[in-house]
DNA sequence: CACCGCTTATGACACTCGTCATAGTAGCGC
DNA sequence: GCGCTACTATGACGAGTGTCATAAGCGGTG
């Protein structure tokens, strides 16, 4: 996709955050992210001295900045923009890679936390962090869509515990199914807290 | 808490889906499932000829038929049934679990979804197995409290991937809110189907 | 006793892993 | 040229992995 112009250190990580999204933390070498990357091994303990477990950590920092970001880019995207409509937006992103790519990957926070949550308690943290990262902007752009205060930050942590379930579950199954479903499930309820 | 009254085979099948739910897959090793179960390292490849992936499987198979069980024993202990106290029930098993023992664990069937659904096909069937066994009584217990026919299927499903993702938010977190936040806001919305 | 299944015991094999130590190279200021 | 820093290369180490081969114990039945 994109030319090779990010540094080897900044490639590493993305790599890594690909490589935890299919297999997990534990079946993911530090050798494969290199060679994923295409960057030489030798730099692995230069770029991170704090070995594996910061490597992971910022994988999965970087993939809690991105899920972060898209939050304006789908706003933005929406012709008229609703909490449904958002949502519906954000199930689409793994739709669309599931009906392109296949089920291969997942979401990498999630593979963090089953993995390092309670071997690695810096990653937990990591995770805490990125889904924070992801549920702030997400709370706010409800707000501007209407929901009330008190309802914002809840409904927000409501679509991405719903999310991150229906991608395990769409996976297992191999079938965008549940992610359809959710999306037509808790559409309404979404709506109706805007209006209220 | 139980005798050691099941065999060393059914043992190590719990032993596999206790470790498996606190470490990944990848993470948890033969030995180390032998030594859990108390049961000698000799007997690994007696029981599972198939090797770790069989065992994997097995304790897969065993969470979900756990699952399953567990809903009509929810059910049987509401003091009014409806759908939301059915929720909040499936959710209060793991807020009550993370508030005596840590945020240690999760579900052994993601875990195994998230490390295995891109490797090893017949453990990302076993799970997709186990997820169908754990919403079909779901799905019946909906139909009894008075979800019409068409919704019990997708509100089973949407339950199950709301719960899946709020334990993920709850382990990365080391906090119950999204269990409790899930219940609150999807309460309404699953006894408003049941009165439909 | 022998015989025979079901279990268990034990050691070895061929890996892979993360990490470290050490050396080497490229580029730049001077 | 020298010196310094940033980066890369490479080999080794110890630990752990899943799997296999082989042999032993064990409790019955004939």
């Amino acid at each position: 996709m994109t030319e090779a112009r990010p540094g080897p250190r900044e490639r590493m990580v993305f790599s890594a955050a690909q490589l935890i999204r299919r297999q997990g933390v534990a079946a993911t070498g530090m050798r494969e992210v290199a060679a994923h990357a295409g960057a030489p091994r030798g730099s692995l303990q230069h770029y991170f001295p704090g070995g594996k477990e910061q490597l992971v950590n910022e994988a999965v920092q970087w993939a809690g900045r991105y899920a972060g970001k898209r939050i304006a880019r789908f706003l933005a995207g929406l012709d008229e923009p609703t909490p449904s409509g958002l949502f519906a937006a954000m199930a689409a992103q793994w739709t669309d890679e599931y009906a392109a790519d296949g089920f291969a990957a997942g979401c990498p926070v999630a593979a963090a936390t089953v993995d390092c949550a309670a071997s690695a308690d810096a990653t937990r943290r990591a995770a805490a962090a990125a889904f924070t990262a992801w549920r702030a902007p997400l709370a706010a752009a409800l707000a501007d869509l209407g929901v009330p205060p008190g309802r914002a930050e809840p409904l927000a942590t409501l679509m991405i515990s719903t999310l991150e379930g229906a991608i395990l579950l769409a996976r297992a199954e191999r079938d965008t199914g549940p992610l359809t479903t959710a999306v037509r499930e808790l559409g309404p309820l979404l709506d109706a807290a805007a209006r209220s």
